[in-house]
DNA sequence: TTGAAAGCGCTAACAT
DNA sequence: ATGTTAGCGCTTTCAA
């Protein structure tokens, strides 16, 4: 492997000066269309790649952008970030990827990574640290958050509506005939904002439709399975299940389809976030989807207007939707 | 915002030279302990943060990894990337992600912008580039691959043993009492050599048993549900179904649940890729495993001997496991 | 143990 | 339209 060639080398071989090399490969206009020619052609020749490090030293900036992942598996966070790419490739800034691996410690070492590279622009995809660290972070550069919302004036928020999720998706069953709807809820303890509010959007639509809480069921044990099973030994059975999440929902179809109980016949049954899970034909899952793209394109329109020099936080809030399958239908006139 | 400080600013608040601070920084022994903590005290007191650009264009190197993912959603790459991150980390590199999201131009754009950035190494995961591009990057940075060997003697491979898989899959089936064991496999056309191998390797485990491949059936159309639907309607139909990959194996478990089939009293059913999917309870899918920790740690091994100046091509292959679970039994007497 | 000085490869302002 | 030049912020000899 032999020495790197850099733009020196480029213009030898091309005959001209290294500034005019330079001014050619970043496309300036006032470069002579011929000599332009004949610099990417030696560029070519030698096999020149622009060294990053030093011409990001030279510019002052970097047109990289750094999203940080809570968690590269969880297809939420990755299409979010596909899209944010997207959106950013359309701007002109080259996207870099990483994982926060579900631990607020690596998730800072990342952001830290990112900082040090001097990224133009940060986005934090459902982060695990506090308001201060976000805060802080947002005060070394451009920085949009993509979920719950804190107290955090130097970065943005994009967040979607959890509690509307909830409301639509308990709406949906009521506008089927249904009345007792259980919803099914993650272990006690866990206190996550998010998840506290898909609850509180079920119980406020609940509550509207004149329904006491008492006729619901919110079970607040450890394993979905067992939700599930503790659903099936109520006095009163549901005749719907509302889930925190589609894992939750397809774990409790798995008991109710063990047991003998028909979906939808028997029960009808709603997920929550539209994971490819949810669309796989055996499951064929109503779930409520937060608007992907949506969500990428705005947080990367928040982050443009954070790097022109926006100050005041801004917070925009995005509406899922229902997805509608087969896991729903009608209350049973038995 | 305010301007970004610099070493110089550390130094000046220190009251020692610019040069100092760098030593003292990057943990050079020769510096006085006292003086460490004075510079180290000063650089938090203004907030420094090395600049990356600057510091790498000095140096000649980066102390970056770079890791492409064909595609991040894919739980495997992930996971193999995470213990790359683990091994990378304890050898004092920074691993910088990037998705191909799937796209061979796009995954040759993230390789792209890692060689600008000047990274130390580059791992690929399941590469979608032709054998020359790998060549080419090969040649312009130490490059491990992690997948299917190709000639490319400019960069070292780690894949799994995909005929190892299927043959130790077949075995368990045959070791169980099934004889009439059906392969489910993708779509006619596609071609990609680890699903050939993992056909090969069952095809292998038959031929080794004395059964002719008459006594099983290979599927070769398009849907999963179509494939399995298609095992059912067979004059014989099989005891065991081995699939190429988990969720082809969760959705034949589907189809057949719906024909009242049970599993595994019936008929066995065995996965591929050991997903999350094959450990969920619902599913309790036997399949096999490909040892992600390991191949990680390998990729990472084989990366510090080529940065280390090793030249001829390695390629490692690392022996598949099956994990056995409960949609696997001994053949029903009936 | 500390400081001075010379680049690293590039960009951009200025000069021609 | 092209060339000259002065840094960007840092690391790293080499001297003191």
């Amino acid at each position: 492997m032999r020495r790197i060639p850099t733009q020196a080398d480029v213009a030898a071989r091309a005959g001209v000066s290294r500034a005019l090399v330079s001014m050619a490969l970043s496309g300036r206009p006032e470069v002579a269309e011929t000599t332009r020619t004949l610099i990417l052609q030696a560029s070519r020749d030698i096999g020149y790649r622009v060294n990053g490090p030093a011409a990001n030293l030279a510019r002052r900036r970097t047109s990289l952008l750094g999203v940080v992942l809570q968690d590269v598996a969880n297809p939420f966070f990755s299409e979010v970030a596909a899209h944010i790419q997207d959106a950013a490739e359309a701007a002109g800034l080259t996207t870099l990827l990483n994982d926060g691996r579900r631990d607020a410690a690596r998730e800072a070492q990342a952001v830290e990574v990112f900082l040090r590279l001097r990224v133009d622009g940060l986005v934090i995809v459902s982060p695990l640290q506090d308001a201060a660290a976000l805060t802080a972070i947002g005060r070394q550069a451009p920085t949009v958050v993509v979920g719950q919302p804190v107290p955090a004036a130097t970065v943005d928020f994009v967040h979607n509506d959890a509690a509307a999720g909830g409301r639509c998706a308990t709406e949906h069953l009521l506008s089927l005939g249904h009345r007792d709807i259980a919803y099914l809820d993650v272990a006690a303890g866990v206190e996550e904002p998010l998840l506290l509010d898909r609850r509180a959007g079920y119980l406020a639509a609940m509550a509207a439709a004149g329904l006491s809480e008492r006729t619901s069921v919110v079970s607040d044990i450890a394993a979905d399975g067992d939700a599930a099973r503790l659903v099936l030994n109520l006095a009163r059975r549901p005749t719907a299940l509302l889930a925190h999440n589609d894992v939750s929902a397809i774990a409790a179809m798995g008991v109710l389809a063990q047991a003998g109980i028909a979906i939808p016949g028997d029960i009808s049954v709603v997920g929550y976030d539209n994971t490819r899970l949810a669309a796989m034909p055996q499951f064929d899952l109503t779930s409520v989807d937060q608007p992907r793209a949506r969500t990428g394109e705005t947080a990367f329109a928040l982050l443009l207007e954070r790097m022109g020099g926006r100050e005041p936080g801004r917070t925009v809030r995005l509406e899922p939707n229902l997805i509608v399958r087969g896991s729903t239908a009608p209350i049973s006139s038995t």
